[in-house]
DNA sequence: TACTTCATCCGCCATA
DNA sequence: CTTATGGCGGATGAAG
């Protein structure tokens, strides 16, 4: 096997099955890719890898993968092997064809980890037992149920335990890589990675950016949207219940209920979440203090806004907008610390799900 | 930081 | 009878 010296090659393999989640898939592979893109050198080699070398079908269906390689004829020498998850785990963790090649493949590799419930197909080979574990929150407790002797933390984005890596859903498992990425390079270009990740995911489109995030949210019950528009347009008014249910005509009562079954959050988490996308962008595309920032965006005091940001983003205000501000050269880049677990805290990268955060 | 105050939100239920 | 409304009271948690 490979020593850890410095090498100028790194094999990277994910192992594709039928049901796979293109996310899991796609999100952790760009972020190696875009290593080396910002880094002008081809450090990670990238391979997909299916049981007969044919493309299979995403969950879904509507995509087809086709991989690089088969079980045979997959490297010999996987540096890093990742297991995505996918609603099709279950199935994936039962066939024996992919469990065995797992077995081996991991017993060889430096470095293995899952994304989401890809921890299943993982500890289905065993290896995981006495390991430190994590997994998509939904999957948490049945991920414990089906493999006792594995120590499941639910809490974390991700976690490595000897060279055993596992992470939450989704953008987690970007955080995870990012993590192998400082590992192997360095943290300036990890959070270089990260930085454009953001940019992308946060900013990409300006404005657009900014609804698209909320449109999802929107409704289309006329008197709902009416109430959400205001919001958006208005965030540094006086948006109290009784004020907005007068505005629409409503009782309060009708109004929470009204709202929360149209756009699926209630009223306040709505007014929250606009208020500190309101604050950010200014924070970001503004040169203003704190306290009027925080003002505008009628998060109140800048105490209240630093307690919110805590609260939404896990960052302060000020470390945001170190971090987001215009591209200015040797600017820092701060983020929490990827501690030894890694569990310690949120990455706010994937922070922006108030929801999840809440029921973790 | 700890504490107080108070808006929010929801279950319950009477009403339209 | 079914469905939407809205008042009431209490638990929760946010703001200051």
């Amino acid at each position: 096997m490979t020593a850890q010296g410095k090498k100028h090659s790194h094999t990277v393999a994910m192992l594709l099955y039928p049901g796979v989640s293109t996310v899991d898939v796609m999100g952790p592979l760009e972020c190696f890719g875009l290593a080396n893109y910002i880094s002008g050198r081809p450090f990670y080699h990238i391979v997909t890898v299916t049981q007969d070398g044919a493309a299979v079908a995403v969950a879904g269906s509507w995509l087809q993968l086709t991989p690089t390689h088969a079980f045979e004829t997959a490297a010999q020498h996987i540096d890093t092997l990742l297991v995505a998850g996918g609603p099709a785990y279950r199935q994936a963790s039962q066939d024996r064809l992919l469990v065995d090649w797992l077995t081996r493949q991991a017993n060889r590799s430096q470095r293995v980890a899952s994304i989401c419930n890809g921890a299943f197909i993982l500890a289905a080979t065993g290896l995981l037992d006495q390991h430190k574990v994590t997994t998509h929150w939904l999957f948490a407790r049945e991920l414990g149920h089906s493999f006792p002797s594995i120590k499941v933390d639910p809490a974390c984005l991700f976690v490595q335990s000897g060279k055993f890596w596992s992470s939450g859903g989704m953008t987690a498992g970007m955080d995870m890589v990012l993590a192998m990425i400082e590992r192997d390079l360095g943290r300036p270009l990890a959070l270089e990675v990260a930085r454009h990740l953001v940019l992308f995911l946060h900013r990409a489109g300006g404005q657009a950016q900014f609804s698209m995030h909320l449109q999802a949210q929107f409704s289309d019950v006329p008197a709902i949207e009416r109430i959400q528009n205001h919001i958006v347009n208005n965030p540094e008014k006086d948006l109290s219940i009784k004020r907005l249910a007068d505005h629409a005509a409503m009782s309060t009562r009708t109004l929470l209920r009204q709202f929360k079954d149209a756009a699926g959050m209630t009223v306040g988490d709505f007014i929250a979440n606009v208020r500190v996308r309101h604050a950010c962008r200014l924070l970001e595309q503004s040169g203003r203090e704190l306290k009027e920032i925080a003002t505008l965006s009628g998060l109140g005091t800048e105490a209240n806004m630093r307690k919110v940001f805590a609260r939404h983003l896990g960052v302060s205000p000020a470390q945001y907008r170190s971090q987001f501000s215009g591209p200015s050269p040797g600017q820092r880049f701060q983020t929490s610390d990827f501690g030894p677990t890694f569990s310690k805290d949120e990455h706010w990268l994937s922070s922006f799900d108030t929801r999840s955060q809440r029921m973790n």
